[in-house]
DNA sequence: CTTTGGGGTTCTATATTGCAACTCAAAGTC
DNA sequence: GACTTTGAGTTGCAATATAGAACCCCAAAG
């Protein structure tokens, strides 16, 4: 059967699950923002099968978060870049690779290190509130139905 | 064919991947951290096949994010609790909401307004670098191989 | 003694995955 | 000029996953 579409749920991380909440699509994007642009370093960087790469890349140009850019008009090459939208996924990328990192490695510690060049210190992602700045904590958030909330 | 398994790749984002980019996964925690305990709860809120449910509940369990707690020992009912692991996954749908936010609503603005009761402001979440404090951006993001790094 | 609630399992028809092999066209190589 | 590469997909097909019902077991309530 077909997946279940909750792309159109009263609740963003829903929308956001059904574009987001895809093995590969999060693998697609981590990569995009490693720098990977062309269809076969996208396939051999992750070793998926390239009709199943094919498909995604499409869902994503259709999303929105990244586009393609020919780069040899006669051959119809061309590369897939970010947009902002695809860009500004890295920070969920980055706040799962710390929760990755602290839940998911063993002994051995991080495989990756990831530097922070505008302040020139190794780190890792943290999620905090807008307002004060605090890191979130679930119990310590409200949360109540907004303007685009369902009247029906 | 099985969905490939990536959580022995040398990146947490992959790791996180394997058992976050899942669409139900997702919105299972989601549901937890809005307070749903039991089978039921999760089913009608959600929507979802009960088999499905099962089975994901089951990996969620085996993963360690949520533990079954019985609360009628005579007839073998139990509850579903967050453990730590499962909690601390909520920063990571804090961020994909206010992607979400950003990026999937309509003119109509947020299904969902969070409020922060500790600095009682409305906020969203924010992604930020945990020494400067500043939000993350990709192009300021350099990753090295860390000690976790497989040799081989 | 039938109903209801909770928590699953089983069955079945579609859908989705993944692999491998194939295409097609331009470019490089001998 | 013929032969191989490279890039970017398609196509075919088998294995697996999904959704929705229907079914099961058991205890307490009516």
């Amino acid at each position: 059967m077909k997946r279940t579409d909750t792309s159109d749920w009263p609740c963003t991380i829903a929308r956001a699950a059904d574009v987001l909440g895809d093995h590969w699509n999060l693998l697609i994007i981590r990569q995009a923002c490693l720098g990977t642009r062309r269809f076969d370093d996208f396939q051999t960087a992750l070793g998926i099968s390239r009709n199943i790469l094919t498909q995604r890349l499409n869902r994503i140009v259709d999303e929105g978060m990244l586009t393609r850019v020919t780069y040899d008009e006669s051959r119809q090459r061309h590369e897939y870049r970010l947009t902002d939208k695809g860009r500004e996924v890295y920070p969920i990328l980055a706040a799962m690779a710390a929760w990755g990192d602290r839940w998911l490695t063993g002994p051995e510690g991080t495989p990756l290190i990831l530097h922070h060049t505008t302040c020139d210190h190794d780190m890792h992602a943290e999620v905090v509130c807008s307002e004060c700045q605090e890191p979130l904590h679930v119990r310590d958030i409200r949360a109540t139905p907004g303007p685009g909330y369902p009247s029906s």
